[in-house]
Formats: C-alpha cells, sequence, structure tokens
DNA sequence: GCACATCCTGCAATCGTTCGCAGGATTGTG
DNA sequence: CACAATCCTGCGAACGATTGCAGGATGTGC
C-alpha cells in the first residue's frame, strides 16, 4: 500500500475503496498514526494556526479575549500563538512579522501602533482588529460610546447633575471614545455637567489621584475609565472616609472580574471581550478561508452592543 | 547562485565567503526575504514553539504563568501556543496530544490529571510541570508550606490563637500543601489552635461561605486557600459588619493582582508564578537543546521560595 | 466475449528548507 | 612550476505529507 492511499483514506475517505480505508483506520489506530502537521502545513500552505497579539497578558481586559480567542479557535480546529508586546508599540512590528511566517492570520488587540504602521506590518496577511479601527481592515470593537451615555443616563437618573470624569490614556482608542461618548451624552441632556479630569495612568495609582480631585471639584459621581481605576478610587475613597456610594457614586468600564470583588460591587458597563474574542475569529478564520468576506475591505468595523451593570457603588447622591 | 549557499549566508554565516555572503544578505534584506519557519522546521525537526496548557485562561494565577512562560520563550526564541483545559482533566490528554506534534515541548500548569495520565499522554515529549509534581518529570513548584508557616508565624506573632482555614478545592496540589503546611505549623507551636473549614470552591463565593464560619467559630483570623476567596471574605465581612482587621484578619495566597486592589489591601503570600513560568521554561528549553539537565528523571521538583506580604488586612486580634 | 465506463490505487512532483558530499577554485609552500 | 592543503560552492537527497495524472482492475451492457 502506498503512502497516497492512506493519505487519502486518512483526510478524503470516500476517495478510495471501503476496505482499504478500513484497513487503514485500523492500522493507524492501533499505530497512534496521525499526519504530521508541519509536513502537512507545508505542502498545503496554511498551518491551521492563528496569532494573537496583545499588549499585556496579565491585564483582565486583555485575558478575557486571550480566553475567548482560543476556545474559538480550538473550535475552529486552530491553534493559537500568542504574543505579549509589553504595552510598546515598536514592539509589535517585530512580533507581527515573526508571527505572519507561522500563522494563516492575525488578532491584534488594542494595537497600539498608528494606522500606517499596521497596515504596513500585516501587509497581506489576514488580519482582524480587536478594539481598534484601522480603515481598510476588519474590525470589531465594543460600542463605547454607548456604554458612556447609559451611564450618563444612569446617573442623571439617580439625581446626579454634575459628573467628574476620571480619563485613561490618550493613546487607547477606547479611552477616547469613552470620553467622547460621555461628553456627547451629557451635552445632549443640557442638565448635566461634566468636569473632565486627567487623564491618569489605567491603574489602581491613577484612580486614587483622581478620587482626590473628584471630591475637590464637588462632583456626586465619578466615571473612571476602567474598572481598576475604579478600583484605586474606592480605595481613595475609604481611606478619606468618603462613604461610596453615599458621598461618591462611582461608576467603572470593562466589568472585568474585579468589579465584583470589589465592595461595594462596582456598577460598570460590560463590555464583553468573550463575545468580542470570538467575533474576531469566526471574522479571521472566514477570511482564512475564503468564505464570503462579512468584512470586505472598507466595511464598518463591527461594533458589539455594551451593557450597564449595575451594581452597589452608585445610588442616589446625598443631598 | 544555489539555494544552499543562500541558506549557508544566513544560518551559519562563516561557512561562506564574505563577498557572497554580504550579497546574499543585501539581496535577503531588500527583497525581504527570510527562510520559511514551517519548511525549515520539516527538515530540522524542530519547530521552534512550546505549548502551555492551562487550566483556565482568565484566571490570575494563570495568566502571571502565561506571561512569565510568554516572555521568557520569546527570549530563548521560540513561539508559544497556549491552550484551555478549562479545568477539565479529560480535555487534558486530546490537547496534549495535538500539542506534542506541532510543537518541541510543553509546560503543563497545575495539570488536573493524575500522575499515571500524565506520564502517559506526554509520553517522550520534553515535558516541564508547573506547580504539580509527577515523580519522574521536571517539576517546579511554590513553596506552599513554607508559606503556610510564615502565616501561621505572622498570626503567631499578633497575638492569634485561634485561626481558621478556609480550604480550597482537594484536587489541588497547592491547596493540599497549603492546609498540610498550616497544620503543621500549628502543631509544631503548640499554642495556636486551627479550625479547618471547607472546602470551598476557590471563588469569590466561597469566600463568602467561609466567613460566615469563620465568624461563627470564633476565630480571630482566617486563611484562605487564594486571594479570590479572601476577596469573598472581606466582601461578605463588611456586609455583615465585622470589621477587618479589627473583628477579623484576613490572609490570601497567591499575591495575585487582585491583592492591592481590595481594601484594605491584602496579607497575602507572594508566590511568584513569573519566576515560576520563567524556571519551567528555562528548563524545558534545556531540555530541548539537549543541555545538561538540570532535572534529570527522579530528580525533586525545583521548588521556589515564597514570601509573606503584609498589608492592611491583619492586626492584632480585638481583645 | 468485447467495448467501454467507472472506480481505485500508485507514481511522481511538489512545498522550501538543510546538510552531507564532492569537486573546482584559490592559495600556499617547497 | 608542481603539488597539496584549504576554502567555497553547488548538487541532490532528505524531511513527510498532498494531489494531478495515468493506468490497472473491476464492472456493466449488449
Amino acid at each position: 500500500m502506498s503512502v497516497s492511499t492512506v493519505s487519502r483514506a486518512l483526510a478524503s475517505p470516500d476517495q478510495v475503496a471501503r476496505a482499504t480505508r478500513e484497513r487503514v483506520q485500523a492500522a493507524a489506530a492501533e499505530l497512534g498514526y496521525s499526519p504530521n502537521p508541519v509536513a502537512r502545513s507545508l505542502r498545503i500552505g496554511r498551518t491551521s494556526t492563528i496569532g494573537l497579539v496583545v499588549p499585556d497578558l496579565e491585564n483582565p481586559f486583555f485575558t478575557a479575549i486571550v480566553k475567548a480567542v482560543e476556545a474559538r479557535a480550538r473550535a475552529a480546529g486552530y491553534s493559537v500563538i500568542v504574543t505579549d508586546s509589553e504595552e510598546e508599540p515598536e514592539n509589535e512590528p517585530g512580533l507581527v512579522a515573526v508571527l505572519r511566517r507561522r500563522t494563516d492570520g492575525l488578532v491584534l488587540a488594542s494595537s497600539r501602533s498608528d494606522d500606517d504602521t499596521v497596515r504596513a506590518m500585516v501587509g497581506d496577511t489576514p488580519t482582524v482588529l480587536a478594539n481598534r479601527y484601522v480603515p481598510g481592515l476588519p474590525a470589531v470593537t465594543a460600542d463605547d460610546a454607548d456604554g458612556a451615555a447609559q451611564v450618563v443616563a444612569h446617573l442623571r437618573a439617580l439625581g446626579h447633575r454634575r459628573i467628574a470624569v476620571a480619563a485613561g490614556p490618550v493613546a487607547s482608542r477606547s479611552g477616547r471614545q469613552r470620553v467622547l461618548g460621555l461628553r456627547a451624552a451629557a451635552e445632549r441632556l443640557g442638565d448635566v455637567e461634566l468636569v473632565e479630569l486627567g487623564s491618569f495612568p489605567p491603574y489602581y495609582s491613577g484612580g486614587a489621584a483622581a478620587a482626590d480631585l473628584a471630591v475637590a471639584c464637588g462632583a456626586s459621581a465619578v466615571v473612571a475609565h476602567n474598572d481598576v481605576m475604579a478600583a484605586g478610587i474606592l480605595g481613595r475613597a475609604r481611606d478619606r472616609g468618603v462613604h461610596v456610594p453615599r458621598d461618591l457614586s462611582v461608576v467603572g468600564f470593562d466589568d472585568s472580574t474585579v468589579a465584583t470583588l470589589l465592595s461595594p460591587a462596582l456598577t460598570t458597563v460590560r463590555v464583553s471581550n468573550t463575545r468580542l474574542g470570538r467575533r474576531a475569529v469566526d471574522i479571521l478564520t472566514g477570511a482564512i478561508e475564503g468564505r464570503p468576506h462579512t468584512a470586505g475591505p472598507g466595511a464598518p468595523p463591527h461594533i458589539l452592543a455594551v451593557e450597564l451593570v449595575i451594581r452597589a457603588s452608585t445610588a442616589e447622591p446625598r443631598s
């Protein structure tokens, strides 16, 4: 029996006679044989592997993406090579360059590089952007602006009229969208005043710093760029004897795992990175396998709905 | 010029004349050529890729390992394929089977499978266990027992004499080691009494459940299996009006990112999964590249020292 | 019994490298 | 100038699969 027959028996069973096929399969099972994926990749030109680049593998915001991407890719028969750009834009091209050679396509999460650099480094490799938009490339993002609008509506309904914003890094797409969304919503409503603070580093320390400014400016509520900063606000407020939510309402973004761990549990905008990651993989595998593009070039980004999760850190203002 | 010359010019520059070498390198730079890693892997029989299996890619305990493994592997010229076993032991053999074919070696973090299954599924693939020990396989673990001893010493020094333990899953190696270590330390000291509660699921909810039992049993301090459970204890204590640390001291394990986010900030045993992941990769790449084994078969596991980080959740007991 | 269609199977090329081997070019030495 | 030693370079065979193509075996109909 020749290797070609074996190959066919395993890969396209209907092309070989039943007797032969069964003989092959029995032998394969007995010997524990399975085709060498490296050789297979070389011949067919596909590796069944995708690459994922994130700025920080330990940041809960990204770990949710990693988990979702890995799960979805595995379900679709792909392995995932992950890399950490360590928040440095200049690391990205190098990482992408090695990934392009070993994978069939890429998911770039929150790329910190500018539009042209992104386009140049991915070249013609099938690529999907997550939480980032570059004209000409498929992308999936959360509807941060809408989340911001929901936050403003929620706080206003509770009676807040003066709301502080603890902004995150300006380089972050979602950071900008969130501030823009809050600003737009406040203007639309007319009777709520927005006090923009920052920007702050998106860590606990940044939140702590913002807390003092928020209290000082007389706001009855503060919206943080993300949950971790909200944690910093909570911690600093407690240290200063400012009671949350009685004296100050606090809202986060992301609904990361810490949101429920804090006390009071955090009111936050849930951006489902699980869905985001899944969707990115679906689009990517579609492009790789040549299925009709859900996202042609020039298509708008897929925007996922977000959801305001109300917990214990927001309440009516005191007076 | 033949392909072999090009190959040599790029891979082993000293084997080709300087003039040719420079000509090749110039051309390669101009055309943006680099050898196809897939073909290379096929020929030399190595993929420069390692596989990493973790029970949950989103659990902060493991994300620290993922981050460290990826960083160290990248520095050593390897890519990392990650997979999530979803806390199901029965998923592991399948994942390992596909990884073995595509990678040069594996890191198995906190494998949930029993010893024989672990040995069988990895076969002769170079493998390093992280936070798990199976006789005959290289392993690196944290010194949980010592961490437990440090906790007991700390609490006893503060004046605690009745300490509750909120145990985690019995299937977890570190879970067992921690309880065993606490028990041994208490017995050694003689004058502190250990009240063992649980086991509980290692989540916020498990901690909350443990909190009530701890308060009821009259302990002045409680040691949780990990930081997330400690967060649950903190949250439940606040809801019930039990003040931490005045009425109850709380200690966690892991020093994960949440430890500092909580308030009061958590006293916890820092097990450096960064060092753990790094060390695992060092041993693995050593084995792959045939360097003198730091860990021969039958060698004891590498045990990393841990460190008690004292923050605000422990204090002298009230009376 | 023959022509023809159908179905399988094997041959051989191919994917893009690496590397042992041999031979040509170059250099050095007497 | 002859000869040996040294140094490069190219040839061609792997690595382990997939797949177009051709031909042998088998089956069908008349």
